[in-house]
RNA sequence: GGGCGCGUAACUCAGUUGGUAGAGUGCCACCUUCACACGGUGGAAGUCACAGGUUCGAGUCCUGUCGCGCCCACCA
């Protein structure tokens, strides 16, 4: 016969050393490759996970921590399942924020106009250095500057993600601005180019004027500000009679190319078809009807401008108005001649003159002139009274790019769009093809794409980016020829066209007359990340790699980015090869602060401290005070797609709980004697209880649920088996004359240990990882928890069903009536009994007959002399047990005290 | 304006198909107990936002109202 092989709990520390632990743990799974995806595996096997990669902003917060543990969560139940797990991690490191984080922290500013400066160094910039003006540099070294800055940032986010102990694969790190991710991006634009998706053209672009650039729909703000309604008269053409708009824009007024009107309005039906006179610039323009006019709103008339808004655009199009841009790239008004073609004046010197105080002036300054202007009497176009006819304060929406600080402006540029408004069946379709967890956040995607007014502006005019692999001819003048653009070799890619000329070029004729010209844009950051499957696949270099790891099993990602990551993905999947881009998109809720005003983001840019309430600790020092485990235990314990509000209670609790596994584990391993089955009613009845609580978390994690799952393994732990079993069994597994129950006892304590162990297992890796380490390993024949079997009914196998399979649960009610009876006899559940007389319904204490040894050594009620008396008593509720007397030893002398 | 989610103990949150309201923390009392005082036992604490409805029975289902958050739309 065996004997179990035992600890000795004097050799462990009195403490469990988390620090050290995570250390050693992490190492030994990095250099046993615990983590390694096989690719010799097949797919079925292979579980692949498309990991977001985080914006290597350099600020480090708890959200990361929070959403980034959901996902290794369900990837450490993944891998215990046996699958062949796929889990990479990827830094977002080009695009805006690093080049605002780069521009900050060397305090340097990119001019593309100059030349590369080899050796050129970055140092952080001090404050002395920052009260001179920022450092001009060439392009190529500006994206020396952001790669040496993101590559420290990567650092410390790769540190971080070690110490949370994510289970990545670290072989297949990458980063989205690398060789490979840019040959993938640039591979992409080529098929969308060949299958016609693809166009570029110059027409009105949302334009943020700080930035320089281009911006997309999907990166739109709405923000609430204060504004003022001006009513301003406009005159009639041949006539004396005057109209009155509202507008909150009064600084366009000079690019004033329309008037419009609802079909059914009376007030303004006589104006139709005739021509208006705008004030101060005397303009005349037409006058005409439109549905989407709001008959309610201001005065119900209204002017068209080039450009105030989409619906602008739209009338300006469908009208064929002229075109009066006045809004320059940079945000300020641009010099114009009225009295030459496109700006006809009834008084062309007065609207210069007028114009005159307004051109090089930003947007808002010029606001306020013009309204200064049009309160003077000759600003008007007809009549003696100034204009400006009354002012109404509102607050309005008004668009921003998400990162910018000026509202955005309507400016016509050249740019590139990828074609996705014709195919929004399709894309609202495969979105359907795509489970949502939690599946009220498909909604989410399924408006945002119901809505989309815009094809996908994939153009920016920033450095720090992905090239468009493009050029174009010039002609004889040494004009651009846009419409047939050259394109790069596949063979050929990554390319820089800033650099290498296109194919059947040579570098010579790059801006001459009848040579090239580079495309100098770089792509949307979004085009790059909306492929990171297919990076992580090697999408058209490595067919075999691609067929195993494309579609992905899971999309873990958060709900603001529904409509940019987790939209964008899906529209290149389907572009790309009529696919979707993964089976499941499993959304994460924020951190939330709570404060008077509400609930706050824990936002990336802004960090946390917040809304005036105690900031919440950077991840670093969450997880000295709480350690990794706990911190983790914190993360898990929110559902999906649910915000939570930090509360530093919850990894308490984490540690605490991380405590007590140390603890119940010692003791449990250090039991010993023989091995024999689980045969006595009470392990039996444990046992089954357990498997219960097996199935619950295993059809939780079925649905990537962890928290419900970690939520009824905790509390079986807790309440069953550290306060209950081990109490319950404690005795017999140490009763030298009763070796079978004795091993029984123990069997039980470590089937039911290394249950929980490996239920707990995917939530803290580092102490179940530590007790496995202490005698499972070794038993299991299986070195790491994180690859031993989920547990499962084959766990149970050998374990014969109890006769009574509430046995444990009359058990606990028994116990706990003599705990409640000794605490309120103000002694401690240590003190033995001498005498307990035990009540209940007859058929309670019937089902207490096979389990009652164990409850009263429990109780201490199992002493030479203790006497026990059962006492049917019928009026008490259905498995109710209530000590009717209780009479305990008296309390023994400590040691130096002289007995009473 | 439309949609989605939320509202449960002082705080943070659970609550499966409708069947006597739960946990952790905090609070109170007691207990040194041979895994653990980073512990244990017990206790107090809720008009399940509000109002109707369905039902023998509603935290749960239906309708409406209020509050909070988010998504989308509007943006003259």
């Amino acid at each position: 016969m065996s004997a179990y092989r035992t600890i000795d709990p004097a050799t462990l520390p009195k403490h469990f050393d988390a620090p050290h632990a995570e250390e050693r743990w992490d190492q030994q799974w990095q250099a046993s490759g615990l983590h390694h995806y096989d690719p010799a595996r097949p797919r079925h096997e292979t579980f692949v996970v498309d990991t977001p990669p985080p914006t290597v902003s350099g600020s480090l917060h708890v959200g990361h921590v929070f959403s980034y543990t959901h996902t290794d969560v369900i990837v450490r139940q993944q891998r215990m399942r046996g699958l062949n797990i796929f889990y990479p991690m990827g830094w977002d490191d080009n695009g805006l924020p690093t080049e605002r984080r780069v521009q900050n922290y060397y305090h340097v500013r990119c001019d593309p106009k100059l030349a590369y400066e080899p050796g050129m160094t970055f140092e952080p910039a001090s404050s002395k250095v920052r009260s001179k003006p920022a450092r001009l540099c060439s392009r190529p070294n500006f994206i020396e500057a952001c790669n040496q800055l993101t590559r420290e940032d990567e650092q410390a986010f790769l540190a971080l993600w070690r110490r949370l102990g994510l289970s990545v694969d670290w072989r297949q790190e990458y980063g989205t601005i690398n060789d490979h991710c840019r040959k993938v991006a640039q591979l992409s634009f080529l098929d969308l180019h060949a299958k016609g998706m693809l166009y570029n053209t110059h027409a009105p672009t949302l334009w943020d004027v700080d930035f320089q650039t281009a911006v997309a729909q999907a990166e739109l703000e709405d923000r609430e500000l204060d504004s003022t309604f001006n009513d301003i008269a406009f005159g009639v053409e041949d006539s004396a009679e005057e109209f009155v708009i509202s507008t909150t824009r009064p600084e366009l007024l000079p690019a004033c190319v329309a008037v419009a009107t609802h079909p059914d309005d009376p007030r303004y039906a006589h104006l139709v078809g005739k021509r208006a006179i705008t004030p101060l610039f005397r303009v005349p323009v037409p006058i005409f009807t439109s549905e989407l006019v709001d008959k309610e709103k201001g005065t119900g008339i209204l002017m068209i401008c080039t450009f105030g808004d989409q619906t602008d655009v739209l009338w300006w199009r469908e009208q064929g108005l002229a075109l009066r841009q006045i809004i320059g790239l940079q945000g300020r008004l641009l010099p114009v001649e009225y009295g030459t073609p496109g700006w006809e004046s009834l008084d062309p010197a007065a609207a210069n003159a007028f114009y005159a105080e307004l051109a090089g002036l930003r947007a808002d300054k010029a606001r306020e002139r013009v309204l200064a202007q049009l309160a003077r009497p000759e600003a008007a176009a007809t009549g003696r009274e100034p204009p400006l006819r009354g002012q109404r304060a509102i607050t309005h929406a008004v668009k921003f790019f998400e990162k910018g600080d000026r509202p955005l402006e309507l400016v016509p540029t050249r740019q590139w769009f990828c074609r996705l408004l014709d195919r929004k069946a399709e894309l609202l379709a495969r979105g359907d093809e795509v489970k949502w967890h939690p599946a009220f956040m498909g909604h989410r995607f399924r408006t945002w794409t119901e809505n989309l007014g815009l094809d996908w502006c994939i153009s920016r005019q920033r450095y720090f980016g992905v090239s468009f692999p493009v050029w174009y001819r010039l002609d004889d003048a040494g004009e651009p020829l846009y419409d047939v653009p050259l394109l790069a070799t596949p063979e050929q890619l990554p390319v820089d066209p800033t650099v290498t000329p296109p194919p059947g070029y040579g570098e010579a004729q790059r801006g001459q007359p009848g040579g090239f010209q580079a495309e100098s844009d770089v792509f949307d950051t979004w085009f790059t990340s909306s492929m990171t499957p297919q990076i992580s696949s090697h999408w058209q270099t490595d067919p075999e790699r691609h067929a195993k790891l494309f579609p992905a099993d899971i999309r873990p990602q958060a709900h603001e980015i529904i409509r940019t990551w987790a939209f964008y993905t899906i529209a290149k999947a389907m572009a790309h090869e009529a696919s979707i881009p993964w089976h499941h998109v499993v959304i994460s809720g924020w951190v939330v602060q709570r404060s008077e005003t509400g609930n706050q983001k824990i936002s990336k840019s802004k960090g946390s401290g917040q809304g005036g309430k105690k900031p919440i600790p950077p991840p670093h020092e969450l997880l000295d005070t709480y350690t990794a485990d706990g911190v983790r235990y914190w993360a898990a314990g929110a559902r999906l797609g649910t915000d939570t509000a930090f509360d530093e209670k919850v990894p308490a609790g984490g540690k605490r709980l991380v405590t007590k596994i140390f603890n119940a584990s010692k003791f449990v391993l250090a039991q010993g004697g023989d091995v024999h089955p689980v045969s006595t009613e009470l392990d039996r009845a444990f046992a089954h209880k357990l498997l219960g609580v097996v199935h619950e978390a295993t059809s939780s994690y079925d649905e990537f649920e962890f928290a419900p799952a970690l939520r009824a393994t905790e509390t079986f732990f807790w309440a069953s088996f550290t306060d209950s079993y081990l109490e319950l069994c404690k005795v017999r597994a140490r009763a030298e004359d009763d070796p079978v129950g004795r091993g029984s006892a123990i069997s039980a304590l470590r089937l039911g240990l290394s249950v929980l162990l490996r239920l707990f297992a995917p939530v803290l890796p580092y102490i179940t990882e530590e007790v496995w380490s202490w005698a499972f390993a070794e038993q299991e024949g299986q070195p790491s928890i994180h690859k031993a079997p989920w547990p499962s009914a084959a766990d149970f196998a050998n374990v014969a069903l109890p006769a009574d399979p509430g046995a444990f649960d009359v058990a606990v009610a028994a116990l706990a009536a003599i705990n409640r009876a000794k605490t309120s006899a103000g002694v401690g559940v240590g003190r033995p009994i001498q005498r307990v007389v035990l009540a209940a319904r007859e058929a309670e204490l019937a089902r207490l007959r096979p389990v009652l040894a164990d409850v009263l050594a429990a109780a201490r009620a199992d002493g030479p002399t203790a006497e026990h008396v059962l006492e049917a008593r019928e009026g008490l509720d259905e498995g109710a047990f209530e000590v009717a007397e209780v009479t305990f030893e008296p309390k023994p002398p400590k040691p130096g005290e002289t007995a009473p």
